[in-house]
DNA sequence: GTACCCACTTGAACACGTTCAAGTTCAGTC
DNA sequence: GACTGAACTTGAACGTGTTCAAGTGGGTAC
């Protein structure tokens, strides 16, 4: 679990019923969605009142990262056995993705209200803000032992970053995942298979003459701006 | 303007209460934001009641989508006068981004709230939506014209593309300047500044032998998922 | 002139997220 | 065993976006 909130003392009873409201909340959140989901029926739920809630999270935005840390974790435990051995780039890059694919699945419909506020650069919950980076930095660790597994040869510079980048690319699929209506998300499917193998590809040739200098100015820039 | 909802028989009167919403909303919104714009003080501000702006608009996001379209009429009128004379790519590129910027630029506070309901798949307002079709064309005319008239010979394939792959950039630039927490928005302008010329060199490359085939694979899969 | 119709307008009411002043519990101190 | 203070809990209240049953007004048919 992740502390979003700095406690002054953690006593036994209070992360108890911390640990009741998040349950409950993330519990409703799978079951009826977001919107659905009140801060009502939440304590109600939980048998407390609504503003006890409030005295252990500041929003119902909070709550919501409680419930993404939950799927990170899912994410994280469905590929790592599948990511011990070291293989090829690409077979551990497809690894990782399609398990993120698998997990987030059953989340389709309510993903949408939770995009909403990830993006919102004023909300802690945003996946760049300084409130979510260790739920950030566990996710990037999985692009992190992909590449660092990989038995693929890989420019060191590019290697260097190429978590970080891989870990943006993986949000960016995301969004499309968000807004992808096909049945079942095949579309979104259908990215992850083809753009595997072509960032392998991408990956391989940034290593050509032609290529190096432009790879290096983007990474430079890319640098300049994180 | 664009018609977002579709009225049984548009009316002098019923119109005439319509723009007197969209002026007061729009006002609004510049002068304090959207969280302090209430549908309340709207309505005040107009001269009417609560009710009334939700017999013309259904949601109050669909008067930000108002306000989003006359930022846009803004952009491609800044940078109308600049691009009718044909010219190299990058400088066209670099013409249409800077001007969006520019026109962006005192609405970066506000724009948080705005790209949260903008990601919302649900939203109508959401630039991907059918809902906003008018809206996003317009603004993909802009890069079409860009690409229309370039003097730089560009891959006949890859140029059929290029307006809405540039569109989507614009889309990725404009997150990125949502969350560019410098001042002025300084990461944003470098961000354009260095990436126009990148985006340059990389479509003059993709006619280059080795970067025929990913660039033709990356398009093909652009097109199976659009 | 009267009756009707329908676009237009109203404001009270609803459910929501959030706040807060006031209460309760309880471990530690004397 | 009483006292204290802080952790914890409560539920009414606030302001918000949104809805809706009830109106108003002016044009048209008879």
């Amino acid at each position: 679990m992740v502390e979003t909130v700095t406690e002054p003392a953690p006593s036994e009873k209070g992360e108890q019923t911390k640990r009741l409201i998040v349950d409950t909340a993330v519990r409703l959140f799978r079951e009826q969605g977001y919107d659905k989901t009140t801060m009502r029926g939440i304590a109600q739920a939980a048998g407390l009142s609504v503003g006890n809630a409030y005295y252990y999270f500041p929003s119902k935005d909070h709550l919501v990262q409680e419930f993404y840390a939950t799927v990170q974790e899912d994410h994280a435990a469905a590929c790592a056995a599948a990511l011990t051995a070291p293989a090829p780039f690409a077979d551990r890059l497809g690894i990782a993705w399609r398990s993120l694919m698998q997990t987030m699945r059953p989340y389709h419909g309510f993903a949408g209200k939770f995009i909403r506020t990830a993006l919102d650069p004023g909300s802690p919950v945003s996946p760049f803000s300084a409130d979510s980076a260790p739920a950030r930095e566990r996710s990037m660790q999985i692009m992190r032992t992909v590449v660092d597994g990989s038995t693929t040869k890989i420019d060191p510079e590019l290697r260097r970053d190429l978590p970080e980048l891989l870990w943006l690319c993986m949000m960016g699929i995301t969004l499309y995942w968000v807004h992808d209506s096909s049945p079942e998300q095949a579309k979104t499917d259908l990215l992850v298979d083809r753009a595997v193998p072509l960032v392998d590809r991408l990956v391989g040739m940034s290593r050509l003459p032609v290529l190096r200098s432009v790879t290096r100015d983007a990474l430079a820039l890319y640098r300049a701006l994180r």
